[in-house]
DNA sequence: AAATTATGCAACCGCAATGCT
DNA sequence: CAGCATTGCGGTTGCATAATT
């Protein structure tokens, strides 16, 4: 491809020229609170589909999201790793930011991972059962990736189910959410329902479905994790289907078959899952709803058509906005 | 104040899909 | 239908600037 005249540029730069900086109507920076969270919405459910998300937040390119991502949201929500694991994930390379390892021996995505974990944060926001209901939904992980999964699996639902069934010593002065941060008692009557007997029994089973042996999927790709997502929100459990009845021992119950699942790796290697994402999450829980209302439902009726669902709102706005077309 | 390191962002690169002749 | 050009996209790099030592 020849050079523009006058430019020493080709088209191709000056294309992207236009579309990510000269086009009307582009935002720089200055991302509010909202497009935060529709940025880690989107995210934790198609990935790095940046074009796509673009397309949901008139204004901004898709360039400027996966840079917004890369180099502040995602620390925002995963940076505050403890420097151990850091230097665990990335001992060999440095540069990585506990991000990416490649030459790692066990070879499995971080970003997989990640998205792993925020989907599973938000999972837990949204319907604290339907993910981990249905052992079939979990993907077959190389060991390395089920210690690391069900790490944050501990983390997660052992505040949780605090929540959900508080020991009488606890009173109910102090409740804590699944983040383990105190909240009062009208917050976490709606955001934690209470689980139903066949609920516990169901997450029992998909817990030990997760060991199960025979090949596993390589968690590289994004799309996996997307898959993840879909056909969890396709088998959703109904959570108050027994009348509520809280199991005073599974708490118990769950963190003895959660420390005996992560038993046997040494204590350096348990620091791997201490992201501290989870407890700036919450406060996109509210933000939360209209994407699991809305574009979850359509998205999924749509068979994840998800150009199809999102392109539709805001794909041209800024042209419209520059060009009054 | 200078050197070093970290950060943010525009631009580049390569690949795949699409359009055109 | 083949070949080429263009477009779209996501990952990565390079550089300017800010922050830190």
């Amino acid at each position: 491809m020849g050079l523009i005249i006058g430019l020493k540029r080709c088209g191709k730069s000056c294309r992207l020229r236009w579309l990510n900086y000269l086009r009307p109507n582009i935002k720089h920076g200055g991302f509010s609170e909202e497009e935060d969270n529709i940025i880690c919405n989107l995210y934790i459910s198609i990935g790095s589909r940046w074009s796509v998300i673009a397309a949901q937040l008139p204004g901004r390119t898709d360039n400027d999201i996966k840079n917004y991502w890369n180099t502040r949201l995602k620390k925002k929500l995963l940076g505050r790793r403890k420097p151990s694991s850091i230097n665990r994930i990335s001992s060999t390379n440095p540069d990585a930011n506990g991000i990416e390892d490649s030459s790692s021996s066990q070879a499995f995505s971080n970003a997989a991972l990640e998205r792993l974990q925020l989907h599973m944060q938000l999972q837990s926001l949204q319907n604290p059962i339907s993910f981990y209901n249905n052992p079939v939904l979990w993907p077959k992980l190389h060991p390395f990736q089920e210690k690391m999964l069900l790490q944050s699996l501990k983390e997660s639902f052992i505040p949780l189910m605090q929540s959900a069934f508080p020991s009488p010593q606890q009173g109910d002065e102090q409740k804590v959410d699944m983040y383990g941060q105190l909240v009062d008692s009208d917050t976490r009557q709606q955001g934690h329902p209470k689980f139903s007997n066949s609920s516990v029994v169901g997450l029992k089973n998909s817990l030990n479905g997760i060991t199960s042996s025979g090949s596993y999927i390589p968690f590289t790709s994004g799309d996996h994790a997307m898959d993840l997502t879909i056909v969890s929100r396709a088998g959703v459990v109904e959570p108050a289907d027994a009348a509520a009845q809280p199991v005073p021992n599974f708490q118990s119950e769950l963190e003895n078959f959660l420390n005996s699942k992560t038993s046997g790796f040494t204590s350096q290697e348990d620091k791997i899952g201490e992201f501290g994402c989870f407890k700036e999450m919450n406060r996109y829980g509210e933000g939360m709803n209209w994407w699991s209302n809305d574009f979850e439902t359509k998205a999924f009726l749509n068979s994840w058509d998800s150009a199809s669902v999102l392109q539709s709102e805001g794909m041209f706005h800024d042209y419209e906005l520059g060009y009054n077309m």
